[in-house]
DNA sequence: CAATTACCTATTGACCCGGTAGGAGAATAG
DNA sequence: CTATTCTCCTACCGGGTCAATAGGTAATTG
């Protein structure tokens, strides 16, 4: 439900949540202090970036920053933005109200149900929720 | 996170229920009645047979029937027959309370948490909160 | 110019999911 | 006892996604 990929953006944004946000923090420092992959932050950098979450300037004592306070930042739009939707069910009943075979199949209300409670949890926690731990 | 698997075998069992618990139902009528593959449903009734949640009798006149009210059963115990350990994250973290880089990745508590969060809704809903609906 | 850093595209290997197929074994109806 | 009706067991397959790798391009600084 949850991949690396999400997991992997969590950590980085709350490493940068520990540098002053005006500084620039180059991928690469992030990826050898967590003992992650490069490369494959690379990938999920870009997304966040393009997704206006995080500003990565090129070249020479470029690197990522956060935009806003850690506070600002719900766990929800981040794994939105590297996970697609956060559905704890592949069925297509979740979209648009129902399947086809929605008149036989009972259980739609309780993904409708725990999807919200999810979505709930995930959208109050902040970044800041982790730093302190 | 919850695939067809765990949520066919949610749909079946509700179909169970609304027959007597004494009455055995072939799988074949309701993998017709309720559209899916019969072949695909009956690996998962061996799974759920073999873990004590109905029982299967072969032979003329045979089918599956369950063992205890429709109150007693919990969607948790059945997912976790289906699906395995139903947590949101793939991370070892959730194995032992924090993987080997648990003093750098500060994302194990709100997993935990999380699971929490979903492990009681779901150990708290029963086949019977499906029926009535 | 040279070094550094983000960005882009493509590919890979492994795994799991959903479904299919064919039969073996059990039990009853007739 | 035989045929039928079921559950049970093993094996397979195509497609998709995940995690990761690789190599190259563009931007920025010193």
């Amino acid at each position: 439900m949850i991949s690396t990929k999400g997991r992997y953006a969590i950590q980085v944004m709350v490493e940068l949540s520990g540098h002053d946000n005006e500084e620039r923090v180059p991928l690469k420092e992030i990826a050898e202090h967590q003992g992650l992959s490069f490369k494959y932050l690379e990938s999920i950098m870009t997304l966040l970036s393009k997704n206006g979450l995080v500003e990565g300037t090129s070249g020479k004592g470029g690197g990522y920053r956060l935009l806003r306070d850690a506070g600002d930042y719900s766990l929800l739009e981040i794994l939105e933005v590297t996970e697609g939707e956060l559905e704890p069910v592949s069925c297509n009943a979740m979209e648009g109200e129902g399947c086809d075979k929605s008149g036989v199949c009972p259980t739609y209300p309780v993904w409708k149900e725990l999807s919200e409670l999810i979505t709930g949890f995930l959208g109050r926690k902040t970044l800041k929720d982790l730093i302190g731990e």
